[in-house]
DNA sequence: GTGAAAGCGCTAACAG
DNA sequence: CTGTTAGCGCTTTCAC
């Protein structure tokens, strides 16, 4: 059996308190006594228990993750610069990934308030969503009364603090540099016009194009859903109609992988064939030096800052809410240059 | 503040015992008195606490994983798959990133104790080292008391259940086929040879070469350590002196994409110039449907089957130990074979 | 079927 | 400085 505190005391001829004290470094400790205790923890490899620590404090040093897809290399990275921070602050980590299905979203919810986590960072499955959906994940994250920040995808009329990419601002910009480089009859492949994160993109587009005064050609709109097969379908079909846009969008880094394998696949050359953007960097393509021009976003960092604003918010519970925009880069590397 | 089991019983004008009983449904409980209780929980979202089960119970539904660095691929797939099964069983899972740092290692295994997890599955930092380090590793792991599954690297004389690839094999299966294709300057660029895995891609690689009566050739054997820079300055290397090896073993994916970089830029065409087959696979590669030969690993499956080995384990606390060797696949696409 | 009581391992007043 | 005591929220005998 695992030992216990009153083991320790026991065998260090002390009480629990005085155990206790040492082992949260609290309270006045005579010196030999102390030494004497932690001699006998090291020697008998004791681990106090967070359970009857946590039910005792009545709090826990719990943070909860919940993100949709553990194996995409985004959030990867996101879980990376949370584990991070989590670690810096000696707090534990509860993780769970919803594959994408709201179901589990709530039972993950559920999961986390039983296990009285501390605070929680989310990436909901659906995003700014009219549903029925929503509410009930809006009125669960009510219920469970803790901080939470949410991150990369929110909710209407959030009351929580958030952590999201300027995904508006990133598209305009993109389209901006394609319209200056002078290219006329410039397309986009949309990501999935439910998630608001589609449509804020969608829409730095068309504002771009208005600003400018270009024409925005109903053709040269394809609407795909952020996965590279329809993002590669639909590049086929356009290819094989001939009728080329000069420019192309592309919102996100699996779209533009469907991009360029049909690309690839009929030999039109990017840069000078075609022109394209993209939005999200692809680690891979910039390792190999190929030169696919896109917009950046820094996945640890914005991990890291989603828990930073956790552990201010535990500080502070009753302040405003927060909303974090991350900045982006846009690195050209010639694909977005006009055939000359 | 969060409700109480006394709340609820209150509020149902019964004990505390038979609310526990309806929420663990053990005991009998008249129906009306349950559904009496059930209606109470669910109007006032009641959660019961895990920390006061556990405590009270003696035991938590907790799993711990110890990953060394969730923002590679390979380990955010292992994480996708213990998660699934995690979920499948209701359990809980507590996530630790070392980014490769033993000191982390520690600490998280620390951590783990104090959260008495039911189960643990690690990935050590170092793989079957003969350091100090190994040995307090192994300390800790026995210290630990509990399940312990190592995943993808172990340790000398391991006690502990075990997930690995087929390292040896798949190496020498690869070297095998480049063989069978009539190269006969046949390299390598190996991983970290202070890694088991490392040694044993090595390993399946000369011993390919001694059964077939291969000349093995010192300048040929390039030693990387499973980084894409090393390998694209090792390959930098011998592209520049002139003196390439006819076909050539990557030892992970990072190597070859440092192989494939250094061949792009100075224009040497695989498949044709020089030849290649690399241990993993390199999704983006093989969307793009870029030729590269691979020996494939299902990373999502591996994390699966130590989630199972661990709730086996459970089952059966002193059955010996189990080893498992995951199965690889070979893809070829063109890049191992001989120039016409 | 249901309730009372003890206890899980720890912390936190409160005395001394 | 140290020990005693009373919980924390739940489960689990043991009576009734």
């Amino acid at each position: 059996m695992r030992l216990t505190i009153t083991d320790i005391a026991k065998k260090a001829k002390v009480s629990k308190s005085t155990v206790s004290r040492v082992l949260n470094n609290s309270g006045y400790v005579h010196r030999e006594t102390r030494e004497k205790i932690e001699q006998v923890i090291k020697e008998n490899t004791y681990y106090p228990s967070a359970t009857a620590r946590n039910l005792s404090k009545k709090e826990s040093n719990t943070i909860g993750v919940i993100i949709p897809e553990a194996d995409n290399e985004f959030f990867g990275e996101i879980l990376t610069g949370i584990s991070e921070v989590v670690d810096e602050h000696n707090m534990t980590l509860i993780f769970c990934d919803t594959s994408n299905r709201f179901l589990k979203e709530e039972r993950a919810l559920d999961m986390m308030n039983m296990q009285r986590v501390k605070g929680l960072i989310l990436t909901p499955v659906n995003d700014h969503s009219d549903s029925e959906t929503e509410k009930k994940l809006k009125q669960k994250l009510r219920d469970s009364k803790i901080p939470i920040v949410l991150l990369d995808r929110g909710v209407k009329n959030s009351q929580w603090d958030g952590v999201f990419f300027e995904n508006y601002q990133s598209a305009y910009s993109a389209t901006e540099i394609l319209i200056k480089e002078g290219h006329k009859k410039i397309g986009i492949i949309t990501g999935d016009l439910k998630l608001k994160i589609g449509q804020d993109r969608y829409k730095g587009y068309l504002n771009a194009m208005e600003d400018y005064k270009m024409e925005i050609m109903d053709k040269y709109i394809y609407e795909g859903n952020f996965s590279v097969e329809k993002a590669y379908e639909l590049s086929k079909q356009f290819i094989e109609s001939k009728d080329l846009p000069d420019a192309i969008l592309t919102c996100n880094n699996r779209t533009s992988l469907g991009l360029i394998k049909a690309l690839m696949e009929y030999n039109i050359i990017l840069g000078k064939d075609i022109s394209a953007i993209g939005i999200d960097n692809n680690k891979v393509l910039d390792i190999l030096g190929y030169n696919f021009s896109y917009v950046a976003r820094d996945a640890v960092e914005m991990g890291r800052v989603a828990m930073r604003r956790l552990l201010e918010r535990f500080e502070d519970p009753d302040k405003q809410r927060v909303e974090y925009i991350m900045p982006f880069k846009i690195y050209l590397k010639g694909s977005e240059k006009k055939k000359p």
